[in-house]
DNA sequence: CTCCCCTGGTTCATTATGTGAACCATTGTC
DNA sequence: GACAATGGTTCACATAATGAACCAGGGGAG
């Protein structure tokens, strides 16, 4: 029964590469598993699992159950990660997934880091080709409620930061009247069942973006990632898509920040037929 | 000149240990190396360590930076801890570590988590022989300033914290006065300094603690751990021993629950020879 | 510019190392 | 007490890890 996986034997897989790739067995929905379980998942020999196992768990990547001798995710990868964390700048972290994200999406992508009530600029990608660009400047502040990344970021927040944030006058527009605040509660709410935040010539004009927030490990967001597009391009459509986008990659992004989105955010991002395929 | 290292050759390393081991190499002071930097540090040959730094890359833990060809942790590892902190019970994440320090120090260990400005029980261990033990309530949920862990807690949170904690009466013991605002200002910088809070029979007659801050990914304090024993056991001496292994295991303890220790409070809680020898 | 040394990376014969069918030991269920 | 799970171990076999020697590029120093 096993041994008919489909792939072509090119290059010898290490056995370091088997073994780490047990690992990705454990999953939020099995974070336990069994000597068999792993053997079946993973459709090699039991003796050879087991050997993985053990020195899986002798470098502490895994440990063991005392009782129930399932095997769960080790102490040292919470260190190393605390470690890379620390020591990887943010922009690093981000580089490749935000890179990755603006060529599929074919547009200009911002990741900004919520300081106080500032957007400060952590680290953008522009990979694309189209001649009509959206220019931007990474040192501005724009104000919270200016900003899909701004309402992103208050719409998965808990509700005193709102309060705050309406009574300081920096969160809006120089000029501009103070938002109602029924109204953007209203607003708020939408964006938080619908998944993203979404802004069409609000700061500037003919620039559109979506956004959705960054999570840290503790589940709070603190940072948010927006796609930034000349609102010629397109309609509906074209937001729609985007913030398709944008929200698939969503949990790689917080990851990449070295923090986890909440199970029900995560749920709200992903499309029920791409959950069943995992 | 390889090859004498002093460990006999028990059983044969296994190619994953070793693998496994070149991540240890990585640290907060060297957080990027090159393939000879790892080459010299393990010891071993350059196309083994090669062969392994690739496939560790190929897995996701490691990364190689484009431009200067230097390896870094890479982003599985933050997935990985993310799902651990998750799925993983902190009980079960706590009990190794929790269940040593009890043992080596001899007494009563807790953990609380802060819901407010409640110290809800987390877990406790209580893995030494003496006839005389502290007895405790899991359940019952004692005021911030009776404590040692509450005190520990707020000498690490910032100042606004403090000022809400005054407000609030169930910080205090029932019937107790409000404290004097300076006189805790005082003892809070003196355990920011000190790296640990203590009680001597505050909250209960006979009962001494010793206590410090559990640290979030983000560096904030959000939970605490102390040792509780009886006030008759010992003096100062004892008091500033039992603190001495609190504060050596803190950070391993903050690692367990998926954060980190601010690198300032690692630097007090690790005398400079410790360090020196690492 | 050439030489030299130091990087990162690759090759290929040798053999140590990982492999897996068969085995044992426990536990729990009918 | 038979049976079917589980976790774990053994040992002949051959696969996959090893390392000395090799290549390629890059940056100083002279």
């Amino acid at each position: 029964m096993q041994g008919v996986s489909g792939c072509v034997k090119l290059q010898p897989m290490s056995t370091i590469a088997k073994a780490l790739g047990l690992l990705d067995l454990f999953s939020d929905a099995q974070p336990a598993l069994g000597l068999t379980d792993v053997q079946r998942l993973s459709g090699r020999d039991k003796a050879t699992v087991h050997r993985h196992l053990v020195a899986l768990e002798q470098a502490g990547f895994l440990e063991q159950d005392a009782s129930t001798r399932a095997y769960r995710l080790g102490p040292a990868l919470t260190r190393l990660a605390g470690m890379r964390v620390r020591t990887v700048p943010e922009v690093e972290m981000l580089r490749t997934v935000i890179g990755n994200l603006s060529r599929e999406a074919g547009e200009l992508v911002h990741v900004s880091r919520l300081q106080g009530f500032d957007l400060v600029h952590v680290h953008h990608a522009e990979e694309h080709e189209h001649p009509v660009r959206v220019s931007f400047d990474a040192y501005g502040l724009p104000p919270l409620f200016a900003t899909a990344s701004g309402k992103a970021y208050l719409a998965f927040s808990p509700g005193g930061v709102l309060d705050l944030a309406l009574a300081d006058p920096r969160t809006r527009l120089p000029g501009a009247p103070a938002p109602q605040r029924i109204e953007i509660e209203a607003e708020l709410k939408q964006i938080a069942t619908r998944g993203y935040a979404r802004n069409r010539d609000g700061l500037r004009l003919g620039v559109s973006s979506v956004a959705i927030p960054v999570f840290d490990a503790a589940g709070r967001a603190f940072a948010t990632c927006s796609i930034a597009y000349p609102t010629g391009r397109g309609g509906k459509a074209t937001e729609a898509h985007l913030a398709r986008l944008l929200m698939q990659r969503g949990e790689e992004i917080s990851q990449a920040m070295g923090g986890s989105v909440p199970q029900h955010i995560v749920q709200l991002w992903t499309p029920a037929q791409e959950r069943a395929a995992s």
